[in-house]
DNA sequence: AATCCGGGGAC
DNA sequence: GTCCCAGGATT
């Protein structure tokens, strides 16, 4: 039965898997050429938690400028956050700097094909160590994200509430496993889950696995898997701050701190994040923004100031959040830096 | 086991 | 507005 499972579903993948830039489509089967493990494991750390679409653009920039893992160890930490900025849960840039050079110093350079100590390198957890496992060295890994959760939570209806019930649902995927081709399985389950399998109407009519599931065709089927209900976000409000040096040509920018909310990152100086709205400043109001993280929603005041004006507020005993770590840049080269999407909107509404 | 950590597309 | 996406690290 389970032999059947895989083969459907693999029979299926070589007529309907997808063509994406880092997948090399049914090697095992076809003897093509292997995979680069260097472009497995970017495209998985960006993979997390982002969807395809988002992630072409900026596979295509990592590649081009550092096509191996050696050129990426080698490059500073602002230069890699620059090029992530934007994609978000920067924690996975600052650990893939981190990772090529772990990768350059204790392993030659070479990705190890082992699941077990591809889950020691930084950033790798057990989903994206078993996909490199599976998708770059074709070892039988049990791949599962969350896209296969839903996958085999319907199979077989479990009524188990996410997340607890990762652990059954990964015992039973284990039990699908084929006995070859383990990477094209892998990603055939992902595609499945993007195209068959969605979260909300899925095509259980053209499923090529739709006679092992318990669910196939049912009403409810896509109140499955169940989940348990997530917390509100908390609401936070800023004032942020567009400082204009004297010649009025350039902008305050700095570093925001190592760890925490947007790590590393670059930023215009803000007053602390506080539930209640901040005081109100003397200066050019240039609009408000709402900015939504995973737990946070954000609404940013904008001010623009002179910088004068700007040291009287914060001498005067304006809380505001400063770096040791500033400059002043030119407001048509701050595309060389780290802005995250919400620094990005801030500019936006300066410049406009 | 809970919480923190981004951003955007689909609906 | 809600959901959720090729999750991991930390506590």
């Amino acid at each position: 039965m389970y032999v059947k499972f895989s083969q459907q579903l693999l029979n299926w993948y070589d007529d309907n898997g997808r063509d994406l830039p880092w997948r090399v489509k049914n090697y095992a089967g076809r003897q093509n050429i292997a995979p680069d493990p260097y472009h497995v494991w970017l495209s998985e750390i960006m993979l997390q938690q982002t969807v395809v679409a988002t992630v072409k653009d900026y596979y295509a920039k990592f590649t081009q400028k550092w096509p191996n893992v050696q050129a990426l160890a080698t490059a500073q930490q602002d230069e890699v956050l620059t090029a992530w900025a934007g994609l978000g849960y920067y924690a996975r840039a600052r650990n893939l700097h981190k990772c090529a050079q772990y990768i350059c110093s204790e392993f030659g350079g070479n990705f190890p094909n082992s699941e077990t100590i591809l889950l020691t390198l930084p950033g790798v957890g057990p989903y994206t160590a078993a996909a490199i496992a599976a998708i770059a060295f074709d070892l039988n890994a049990n791949v599962v994200d969350g896209n296969i959760e839903r996958i085999f939570s319907r199979v077989e209806k479990l009524e188990d509430e996410l997340p607890a019930a990762k652990a059954k649902i990964y015992k039973i995927a284990k039990k699908y496993l084929p006995t070859a081709r383990y990477g094209d399985y892998a990603q055939a389950l992902m595609d499945l889950g993007t195209a068959i399998c969605r979260p909300k109407n899925p095509k259980c009519d053209i499923c090529p696995i739709a006679e092992f599931c318990v669910l196939a065709g049912a009403e409810n089927v896509q109140n499955y898997p169940k989940k348990t209900p997530k917390k509100p976000k908390k609401q936070l409000k800023t004032n942020v701050f567009w400082v204009k040096n004297a010649k009025n040509d350039q902008v305050l920018l700095q570093k925001r701190p190592e760890k925490g909310l947007l790590g590393n990152m670059m930023e215009f100086p803000s007053s602390p994040w506080l539930p209640q709205k901040p005081a109100e400043v003397q200066a050019k109001n240039l609009g408000l923004i709402t900015h939504i993280f995973t737990h946070i929603k954000l609404e940013m005041q904008v001010w623009e100031m002179a910088e004068p004006e700007f040291e009287t507020l914060v001498n005067g005993g304006f809380e505001v959040n400063l770096s040791a770590d500033k400059q002043w840049v030119k407001p048509n080269e701050l595309d060389g830096f780290a802005l995250p999407s919400l620094m990005q909107k801030v500019r936006k509404l300066a410049e406009t």
